[in-house]
DNA sequence: TCTAATCCCTCTAGTAGCTATAGCTATAAG
DNA sequence: CTTATAGCTATAGCTACTAGAGGGATTAGA
């Protein structure tokens, strides 16, 4: 059994987040010690790694609630999962379609060479839409 | 004079929205009818129309502050406008760099054939950072 | 065994950029 | 003059945390 500090060593997500995640209902409620502190067993380790990860690969609560419960399940089938995968992956690559459209704009407009705001290019677009190149 | 009704209508922007601009110092406070709403002039108009077009190009509301700020200083070296133009350009750089590297994680994950969350490479995945292949 | 250093507890509020609701009043069209 | 529509304020909710206050618990060394 390890205390809250240890486990967020070993596992690089930062006590309060620990804490949050038990209120969200991501964590079970761990044992506590005599003087109500938080001990956490192998398996809560298991489970914080396994939550942490999917943060990393951007996943939100809802779907890691999802996740965590068909991976406690084996036997079902992994349908379900490739569909919460899926329906992230599109999302991913919409923003990624969104932000090169904005990338591509900026620097479109960047290229000012004006002194002044007066004439800036930058300042100009954002004031009059009809410099605009691409609808965003 | 128009109506906060009229003004959302005109710029795509909701009601709600408008009245948050104006609490966070961004649109002036408007004048008000007898009856005590909100009415807009032209350059109430010209103002969110600036606020519009730079949050759709993703600037933040501070950097919207300083955007405007320098809009009605034509004489000032656009300099300013150019430095808040690129950091948020490198910026959504680094967010597209980073979502890419999770799309492909993510595509390389749900290739898997399996039949049950058993042998799910989803799953799998998150539950044991040994088999990724990149950091995140 | 005592004490000091470190760790942990709960509760509350703050972050960005809105959006939604409740309970009320103003305006405009017929 | 009535009624439908529009607007008002104030407050709370959304995501995924993070920070701080004001306390108690644990542990290592003297």
């Amino acid at each position: 059994m390890i205390s809250i500090g240890e486990l967020s060593k070993r596992t690089g997500v930062k006590i309060p987040t620990i804490r949050y995640y038990e209120q969200m209902g991501l964590l079970d409620v761990p044992e506590r010690s005599e003087g109500n502190q938080r001990r956490y067993s192998r398996d809560g380790l298991r489970r914080l790694s396994f939550i942490r990860h999917s943060r990393d690969l951007g996943f939100s609560i809802e779907d890691i609630k999802e996740l965590l419960e068909l991976s406690q399940h084996p036997e079902r089938p992994c349908r379900d999962a490739h569909g919460i995968a899926s329906r992230h992956l599109s999302d991913i690559r919409e923003r990624i379609a969104k932000l090169k459209r904005l990338q591509s704009e900026l620097q479109r407009i960047s290229n000012c060479e004006a002194d002044s705001v007066a004439e800036c290019a930058v300042i100009e677009t954002l004031a009059d839409h009809a410099l605009c190149e691409t609808e965003h």
